[in-house]
DNA sequence: TGCCAGGCCCTCTTTAGGGCCTT
């Protein structure tokens, strides 16, 4: 397994929790290998149950887009092969990971990799940021423009692009030589604004 | 019909409440 690779995701659904009969419409997952995008995955499926108008006119996902789409364990059979065993990357990972393991335990493909929050680390290393939705680090942070926000392969493009910089500003301000996800899942458990105690704690741990 | 979550994190806190984020 190539090493420091992630695979960065994005659902779009029909509501806030599958706790309460909410399905994925849309997924993407983009990898970043040795801070690089290598690969995209996306694709529709097709929900089986209404989606609310006020998503549809949040993400531009329709009825009539999903209704030819391939059903939700298909889909999720090739996510779950696309993005192997690699640590799994999300804005907000506390939703995309609520679906990924419904979905995955539906498919009987149980989630073995961590889930890594870009929503967390900007937190702790932008805390200055006006806020840390995902379109305004975009923008405060200068990152390519990916398209259409709240459509899965432009979130994840734009999660993948925040996840380079992260990793970027974790080298240059700590002069660290590599970010992997044990760094990263330490740095997001964490409290805020605890991030030089924590490094200077971290250089004389061995290392994972 | 209308509403539903939940973890993080701050503060006028910890015997709690409310904003932030995701769709």
């Amino acid at each position: 397994m190539p090493l420091n690779t992630f695979a960065v995701i994005d659902f779009e659904t029909t509501g806030l929790s599958p706790d309460h009969g909410a399905r994925p419409t849309e997924i993407a997952i983009v990898l970043v290998r040795n801070h690089k995008i290598v690969d995209r995955y996306q694709s529709l499926m097709n929900p089986e149950i209404p989606i609310p108008a006020d998503i549809q006119a949040l993400t531009g996902i329709t009825q009539a887009m999903v209704r030819s789409a391939p059903r939700i364990n298909v889909v999720m059979q090739q996510a779950t092969d696309f993005a192997g065993p690699y640590p799994l990357v999300a804005h907000n990972a506390a939703f995309d990971r609520k679906f990924w393991d419904a979905e995955t335990r539906a498919i009987h493909r149980p989630r073995v990799q961590p889930f890594v929050c870009s929503l967390l680390l900007s937190r702790r290393l932008f805390p200055d940021a006006p806020n840390h939705r995902l379109g305004t680090l975009v923008q405060t942070l200068h990152l390519p423009q990916t398209g259409q926000f709240h459509r899965a392969l432009a979130d994840a493009e734009a999660t993948a692009y925040l996840l380079i910089r992260i990793q970027n500003e974790l080298k240059q301000r700590y002069a660290l030589e590599t970010i992997n996800e044990n760094l990263l899942c330490r740095i997001q458990a964490i409290g805020r604004n605890k991030m030089d105690a924590f490094i200077q704690e971290y250089r004389r741990l061995p290392r994972d």
